[in-house]
DNA sequence: ATGAAAGCGCTAACAC
DNA sequence: GTGTTAGCGCTTTCAT
């Protein structure tokens, strides 16, 4: 531990301090090859007296090996892709592998962007959220030559791998549900983002299954930007007060559904008997409300843990063959706001 | 746009295609000195025909100059941390740097490890959560010779600069809010984490100003791991069981204490007056309850900003000078839980 | 305005 | 077991 020196530490400067050829302090550090006990002992306490820390940067091109795993997701404040980064932490920690994260934000130009930048540190690997991508970024996670998985979403066809859940299903399935626990006038409310796909084609699913009940949703309402809980609150008030014939609220997010709860509760409105309710996620948050909103669970943890392993397999050496395309099954939690037939 | 190439694109590869040396293809991609126009078309014409990506690994090397941020955080999913984030996005967005996000999940030796894998990509600065690090992370801090930027909490020596709030203050002035108010009975509620640092100095500072009123606090409970919402709400119910005296409940964060409030309203108790709360935070989903718990704003959009402003300062052309000591004042939002006096 | 040569700090491959 | 040599793909510097 000397100290600060202006210029930084190098292989070199271990090698002499240890008397040790730069090669012999490389297979030290990186524990390969056979080194003698007592070599590396000395090149060791001579690495820590010094404070060394390697250049991967220089060690990344010579080897032209980077352990980096590019994770692009939307983004870091709705609560999903966090537990999504979990997951795939939670694999990779038992690799070499490291995830570096970038922000889309739901923008298609910003998702070229970040994935331009983390292509050009050359990563071994690449988690995407979604299947929609524009047509450059399909072209350079092509050309990229590195397994590439987009997770949550499996309505459509993959680069290279996918893992997810079909949203379409999933709206199908809860359409379902509340026809056949007798609801028959229902409203709608979500996000106001065209470029939330996965959002889209739940919306999708679920409109198509209600038509087959020759149900058609009476009342609709987009939101953007605030509190998500605060905007449920104030959006399901001003839904109800617009279409008091309304039985059933769905809502996109399990956030937005929570606030309309919170409110319908306030009210003192019977649910599920007056009005029934479900959102989407299966967010930890649900657990501590005074009545259990009814969701469903996007499979997020086990999302990104199948996407890591994928990346793991397909890396290891020699590479192992896995499944391409993963479909997680979720399934209705109907709580205590949705009847249950 | 070629079939995908088992190598990777180099310069070279450019060169070849648009009959224009390295240099000059590396000058066009970079912006840099003088091409003639027809020279940068033809390169352009050709990087984008082929699909090129930079190898910034090997323009780091070359230039020794990396316009990577490291930002190393506890945490992801306690919403405060993503807020930091974006305000350190906020103000990088318009300069070369980039931040790249390392997580510690509180634990000293996970963060020596961050901190040593993001070091050897020999980050431009470092954005790094609290004054508390082991002896070798601050050895590692001081040896990168690079801007540090310790943030969150003033309440210590900065390796480098610091940009925070004080949380012995916040503690001290939420007691003399609360002891002005008229509440005597005070029972705490926080999470069981010996290494959050901050929540540490809050619980100080607040006992401290208890204390100058002669005040002691007479229950507290501590909960690590499950919904905090969830969490709140049975702590408090089993808390007021155990110590029906109490009037007033103090929260190491908003999201136990909105479990609470939840549940003294369910159990229509009468918030502020039988009982007051109060949480730590700011964070905005308390803007759907039904009603407003009392906090604090930790300024955490602020902190990160400002930190992403030192180091862009610091690491301008010239160095701009910048204070190394910022102190941020977070003021006491009443809501609708905490007597006004 | 463009090119040639040198080398960033490390590791692969081979020699001893 | 340990050392030597030759790059990895760029940018710096200097020449033209």
């Amino acid at each position: 531990m000397s100290l600060p020196n202006k210029r930084p530490l190098t292989l070199r400067d271990v090698s002499e301090a240890s008397g040790v050829s730069e090669m012999t302090v490389s297979r030290v550090l990186r524990n390969r090859g056979d080194v003698s006990d007592s070599t590396r002992a000395r090149v060791l306490a001579a690495a820590k007296e010094l404070g060394y820390v390697p250049n991967k940067i220089a060690g990344a091109l010579a080897s032209s090996r980077v352990n980096l795993v590019a994770v692009i997701i939307p983004s870091l404040s709705n609560m999903v892709f966090p537990e999504v980064l979990t997951g795939i932490n939670q694999v990779l920690e038992d690799t070499e592998l490291q995830p570096v994260v970038g922000v889309t934000d739901y923008l298609p130009e910003k998702e070229e962007k970040v994935l331009y930048e983390m292509l050009s540190w050359r990563p071994s690997g690449v988690i995407i959220a979604g299947l929609e991508h524009s047509e450059a970024s399909r072209a350079m996670l092509r050309a990229a030559g590195i397994p590439v998985v987009e997770i949550m979403d499996t309505d459509g066809t993959p680069i290279d791998a996918m893992v997810g859940i079909s949203h379409r299903r999933a709206g199908r399935e809860m359409a379902q549900a509340i026809v056949k626990a007798g609801y028959r006038h229902i409203g709608f409310m979500g996000t106001k983002m065209p470029l939330d796909h996965r959002a889209r084609k739940r919306f999708e699913g679920f409109t198509e299954m209600l038509a087959k009940s020759g149900i058609e949703i009476e009342d609709r309402a987009f939101y953007s930007g605030g509190s998500a809980l605060a905007k449920g609150r104030q959006m399901t008030q001003e839904m109800l007060e617009r279409s008091p014939e309304l039985d059933f609220l769905y809502y996109s997010n399990d956030m937005i559904g929570a606030g309309g709860l919170l409110y319908l509760l306030d009210q003192g409105i019977d649910v599920p008997g007056q009005i029934g309710l479900a959102g989407f996620n299966g967010v930890e948050l649900l657990q501590g409300l005074p009545r259990k909103l009814a969701t469903m669970d996007a499979c997020r943890l086990e999302i990104g843990r199948k996407a890591a392993e994928i990346i793991a397999a397909r890396l290891g050496e020699p590479p192992v063959p896995v499944e391409t395309s993963v479909t997680l099954t979720p399934t209705i939690a109907f709580g205590d706001t949705l009847k249950r037939r």
